[in-house]
DNA sequence: GCGAGCCA
DNA sequence: TGGCTCGC
């Protein structure tokens, strides 16, 4: 339906804002404590609309805190009306700044409301012969429905709505839209506490109005007005149908400036934009941003000379260009596959200001080769992966100079999304949408698009790691980046390309004795149940076992009861079925996940190759995927059992696991100096019955396993950063118990106790606590106002130097042992967390476990000694 | 505490 | 999407 008129849509700030805050079942809350889903539904509203619409002018109307001539009119106007809760009311000024950034034009007039002022701006519109469109939660606003007026009222939340002109309103109504208040004066409106008359309802309300169309006709012809008994309650009721219509009725005529100029849509200041919606942490429209060319710091960012080669520059030429000193920026286009070996589509490499753009698969071959030659230092976005794809090609060295994604990671590890994409359009304000996105080599001429998205790319690293240099140098974050980082990268590729055997006969019979057993635990589930139904299902169970069997539910959910381990294991000794679906989750899950979830990774070589990021987690810790090879079972007899699945190449090889012992705590006992227990660790003694010994002042001999237990406990939450409320729930023990064992283990180590309040007192001034290597993790919750958040907060500044003091450690064991690996038959394969597994050439043997208790022991000096634990084996079950 | 993955 | 469960 093209128009020529042009379109001004009007929005009810107020009542849409509402609506979006409702709509949301969750509350969207940042790290800081701001609550947003009110503006984030309200955004996602006004970005449909733009789509769906394009209108020529917008403005949102405002309602003002003071009183409006309704409550002067009628003191008990909105009475009743729940009050905004303040985690709403907070965010309106908030939406008030983001559209202020996209330059949305608002409006709002003490002594009127929002509808008011909609209802005069769409008359003006209308008699400057536009086309209105006005959107709000409020069927108020009906009223106002024209020939070119529509209004739309969401409904069910914001996601659907009704959209009423003049037509569709009669069609529905039977009435003229302007009568809609005169029908208001009628029935009254409980959410606006307008009385109306007693006792007529909406459909009475209607029928008059079709009838009679205003109140003033119906009490002028009131002798005709049947049935007798609405005649009664009319006439009874005159000033109050009177007044109720004064209160229903929109003032379109309130003084305010007609200019619509202010109002034309235009370009949003994007930089204002990006830094609310950072603010906000709303990632999803940052992301969507498309930030038109003029405002786009694009221009800002160099454009590159491009030569293809085989085009614009012979193979050799080029080779001899990039033959400097200077690093070289490398991007590779391909599926970086971890199936089989990675088909190579292109590739790019900035050198000299300029991108050299290559297709063919043997110009790779020689640039692989000239870069091993030379020496030259890479640099890239996520450059593991090109790495990962040259090791294909070839076994070589590499010197990384510089990753932008690393970097991003290293200055900002909390942050969702490292993607090229996201901090182009976050740290340099660039879009990087392209219009060929995603289907390069599909349509359009695939050597265009590959020439212009490297030069894009290029054009973004280069200005990314320009500010990032300086910003990792200012915040003395160079050691962790160079020494750790950067090495580490190499790593992880080999350790993805090298991948880990799996014995898939071996993990086939396993999974077909899971099978065998689960079958029997359905049937005897449904025989105790006495019905079949689907022990998966939370839904199902939940009424099975605390209505049928009787069970006493300890816990309830969104919907139904709660059916987690932690309820279950209360109930276990009540029935005889509860143990059962215990065994039969567990072995779902083993079968789900490790055995039809592992079968389909092996790649062609038989081996499993799995994913190795370094930028996802917050603490500095490495993380796995596809498969996460961190998280295979080991501590319950079934699930362990599939760690014998994952086995050396062939028989000239065994598996050497490495260690460290107690990491965690010793890095405590160096970071916080504590005499206790550098010397218990000194003494080489069992840390826990240590623990237990002093905290309960009872000799080491004659602690009990369960004062052992409970000591390794506390040991724990210290270093997960356990709450009272966690060491509780995993002790069996009251949360007043809990906190006595708390305070008794920090008398018993003070110089803990300072260092965890140090970290958070250090994190409350500075806003980030630090590693031994420097590592820096900003911790917004710290100065929240709620309090379980600021907890939460809090635990984490005590609990990240630690776990990342630990993760640092091992990464520059890693780094040491893979370089004294090389050239070496032996190769890594994994690191989870505490141990590195290395493929072991039996020849080797000796040297291996040189290297591994060398490499690791010596990482780093600490007050304590770190040890190593050393195991062989035939397969990963053997490393015990 | 943090992460990954499966299932409904 | 959330509940659940695996690891450290």
């Amino acid at each position: 339906m093209k128009n020529s008129k042009e379109l001004i849509v009007i929005i009810d700030g107020n009542s849409l804002i509402n609506r979006a805050y409702y709509a949301m079942q969750r509350p969207m809350i940042t790290k800081d404590g701001m609550y947003t889903q009110g503006i984030y539904g309200f955004l996602n509203m006004l970005e449909k609309i733009k789509k769906d619409y394009d209108p020529d002018y917008m403005v949102v109307a405002f309602d003002v805190k003071a009183p409006t001539f309704r409550h002067k009119q009628y003191e008990e106007y909105k009475a009743g009306r729940r009050k905004m809760p303040p985690e709403l009311a907070m965010q309106i000024p908030v939406l008030k700044e983001v559209l202020d950034a996209m330059n949305i034009g608002m409006i709002e007039m003490e002594g009127f409301e929002a509808d008011d002022l909609i209802g005069t701006i769409s008359k003006r519109a209308e008699e400057q012969d536009k086309r209105v469109l006005i959107i709000t939660g409020d069927k108020d606003a009906l009223q106002l429905a024209g020939d070119n007026t529509g209004v739309l009222i969401t409904r069910k939340g914001i996601s659907q709505f009704d959209l009423y002109d003049r037509k569709a309103f009669v069609e529905k109504y039977g009435f003229e839209p302007i009568n809609f208040i005169d029908c208001k004066a009628l029935m009254g409106d409980q959410s606006d506490n307008i009385p109306g008359v007693p006792g007529i309802g909406e459909k009475g309300a209607t029928k008059l109005i079709c009838q009679y169309a205003t109140i003033e006709e119906i009490y002028e012809k009131i002798d005709e007005v049947e049935p007798n008994g609405t005649r009664t309650k009319l006439m009874d009721n005159y000033s109050i149908a009177f007044m109720s219509k004064r209160l229903a009725t929109i003032n379109r005529n309130v003084p305010i400036e007609t200019d619509f100029e202010k109002y034309r849509c235009v370009e949003a200041d994007y930089a204002k934009l990006i830094e609310i919606y950072k603010r906000l942490e709303f990632n999803s429209f940052l992301k969507r941003l498309d930030i038109p060319q003029e405002q786009s710091k694009n221009q800002e960012l160099e454009t590159y000379k491009v030569k293809v080669i085989g085009r614009d520059i012979s193979e050799d030429d080029f080779l001899k260009e990039i033959t400097g000193k200077e690093p070289v920026g490398l991007r590779i286009y391909s599926d970086h596959s971890h199936m089989k070996a990675p088909e190579l589509d292109a590739f790019a490499i900035f050198a000299g200001n300029t991108v050299f753009c290559g297709h063919d698969f043997s110009a790779l071959v020689k640039l692989a080769d000239r870069i091993d030659e030379t020496k030259t230092y890479i640099y890239g976005h996520g450059i593991k992966n090109e790495i990962y794809d040259l090791m294909h090609i070839k076994d070589m060295k590499f010197f990384v100079s510089f990753d932008t994604e690393i970097a991003g990671y290293v200055l900002e590890p909390s942050a969702s999304d490292h993607s090229l994409e996201t901090m182009a359009a976050e740290e340099l304000g660039v879009s990087m949408k392209q219009e060929n996105e995603g289907q390069i080599g599909m349509f359009e001429d695939f050597e265009e698009s590959i020439e212009d998205m490297a030069s894009l790319e290029f054009a973004v690293i280069n200005r990314l790691m320009e500010i990032q240099k300086e910003r990792l140098k200012a915040e003395e974050l160079t050691e962790v980046f160079e020494d750790a980082e950067l090495p580490l990268i190499e790593v992880m590729a080999s350790m993805e390309k090298v991948g880990f055997t799996l014995d898939q006969s071996y993990l086939k019979k396993l999974g077909d004795e899971f099978a065998k057993r689960e079958a029997e635990l359905t049937e005897r589930i449904y025989q105790l149940a006495g019905e079949e139904f689907n022990i998966k299902s939370p839904a199902q169970l939940g009424p099975i076992l605390f209505e049928k069997l009787g069970l006493k539910p300890a816990k309830k959910t969104k919907r139904g009861y709660a059916t987690g381990a932690e309820v279950l294991e209360k109930v276990k000794d009540k029935h005889e079925i509860v143990p059962l679906i215990l065994e039969y989750r567990k072995l779902t899950k083993l079968s789900g996940t490790y055995v039809d979830g592992l079968l389909p990774m092996v790649a062609e070589d038989g081996r499993i190759h799995a994913a190795f990021n370094q930028t996802v987690t917050a603490t500095g810790r490495i993380s796995s995927s596809s498969p996460n090879m961190q998280n295979i079972p080991i501590r319950e007899e079934p699930g362990r059992l599939i760690r014998g699945a994952f086995v050396p190449a062939n028989e000239n090889y065994v598996l050497v696991g490495a260690d460290y012992s107690q990491i965690e705590l010793r890095v405590l006992a160096h970071m916080s100096g504590d005499e206790a227990l550098i010397d218990s660790f000194n003494r080489g003694l069992d840390i826990h019955r240590a623990t237990a010994s002093r905290v309960m002042g009872i000799p080491e001999d004659e602690i009990t396993s369960q004062q052992r237990s409970d000591a390794k406990a506390v040991n724990f939450g210290v270093i997960y950063g356990m709450s009272s409320f966690g060491l509780s729930s995993e002790l069996g023990i009251t949360r007043k118990d809990a906190e006595k064992y708390i305070s008794d283990y920090f008398e018993k180590h003070i110089a803990v106790k300072e260092f965890m309040d140090e970290q958070v007192r250090y994190c409350k001034e500075h806003g980030y606590v630090k590693t031994i290597l420097g590592r820096k993790r900003h911790i917004k919750e710290i100065n929240a106002s709620a309090y379980m958040v600021r907890q939460l907060g809090e635990r984490l500044a005590m609990n990240t130097p630690i776990q990342g003091s630990a993760a640092d450690i091992i990464k520059l064991a890693m780094i040491r042992v893979y370089n004294a690996l090389r050239g070496m038959k032996s190769k890594l394969l994994l690191q989870v967390h505490d141990e590195l597994i290395i493929e072991t050439s039996r020849d080797e043997l000796d040297q291996v476990k040189e290297i591994l208790r060398d490499s690791m022991e010596n990482a780093m000096k600490l007050a304590v000694k770190l040890v190593v634990d050393l195991n062989t084996g035939e397969n990963w079950l053997d490393l015990k």
